[in-house]
DNA sequence: TTTCATTAAATCGCTTGCGATATAAAAATA
DNA sequence: TATTTTTATATCGCAAGCGATTTAATGAAA
């Protein structure tokens, strides 16, 4: 018999890495009718919240690398969902602007949170237990992520 | 403003999402000393449980797609880690057996589960709420996988 | 038995994720 | 001011993931 600890069912890595990967799924009917994978999604969420920011500040706020981010915002820049333009102040800076397109794609994507939302709701995720799974999940990104 | 549903901390997935590449992170360096990614781990977890599988059953466990676990194990089978043949009884299986070497690397990682354990506790996730957040990731992926 | 449908793997093409490295601008220091 | 260090992006290479398609073997039906 295996160890406990190496049964897969104990892995909580697995566990997220699964989650994650079947809610990504659940998105990408909803994206792909607007041509945007999931990660293209999460740089309009940050795009949304405030635009015009530099490359840097995209990748932190997703805790993703830089080397990661580039490519991602060159693809999008290619379907004319945002601009990357030298930073006036800072040459090195890259600064990451939503064209119009870019904004109106909120408001055709609006439904989208609330369709994942319920198709995550479950016996043991409620609207109720719900905030309990983000302190710990927040819990974890903070411990991991730590500088 | 930008809406509530909208806001990057909001949205369940990124949770999940930047919680898995962490853990994953935090695996790295354990596993790349013996030469191993995470999702080879991940499919050694499964084989150590179960040794001489079809790839459809490693898949199926995994919840991954055959096109993506195929070639993981003929990277794996090229490390001299296992070995993939064709099934006797049914000659469109694949079956997929550990070496020595693949065999062997359990005691190497012995420690592993422990060290990515201990690495993931905090105040929010304890020995003591951890069943109940894997309570939750599990009423997901039933949820989201249900065929 | 011949034909058709199903199933198991594999291949292809594209996007992500990330370690390692390169490049160029800005900041700090000599 | 000249030099060094730091910072912001970008490039490269490789391993996942996954939608779409292909190939080959099995099973079912005509």
């Amino acid at each position: 018999m295996v160890k406990e600890e190496f049964k897969l069912d104990n892995q909580l890595c697995f566990k997220l890495y699964t989650a994650s990967r079947l809610i990504t799924q659940t998105y990408h009917p909803l994206l792909s009718q607007q041509g945007l994978t999931y990660p293209q999604y999460l740089v309009l969420l940050v795009l949304w919240e405030k635009d015009a920011q530099p490359v840097n500040d995209i990748a932190k706020r997703l805790l993703l690398e830089t080397n990661t981010v580039t490519p991602l915002l060159q693809r999008m820049e290619k379907e004319g969902i945002l601009t990357r333009a030298r930073g006036k102040q800072d040459a090195r800076q890259m600064i990451v602007t939503l064209t119009k397109k870019g904004k109106e794609l909120q408001e055709k994507l609006s439904c989208v949170p609330f369709t994942v939302g319920n198709a995550v709701l479950c016996e043991s995720v409620t609207p109720e237990t719900a905030p309990e799974l983000y302190r710990m999940l927040n819990g974890i990104i903070e411990k991991l992520s730590a500088e």
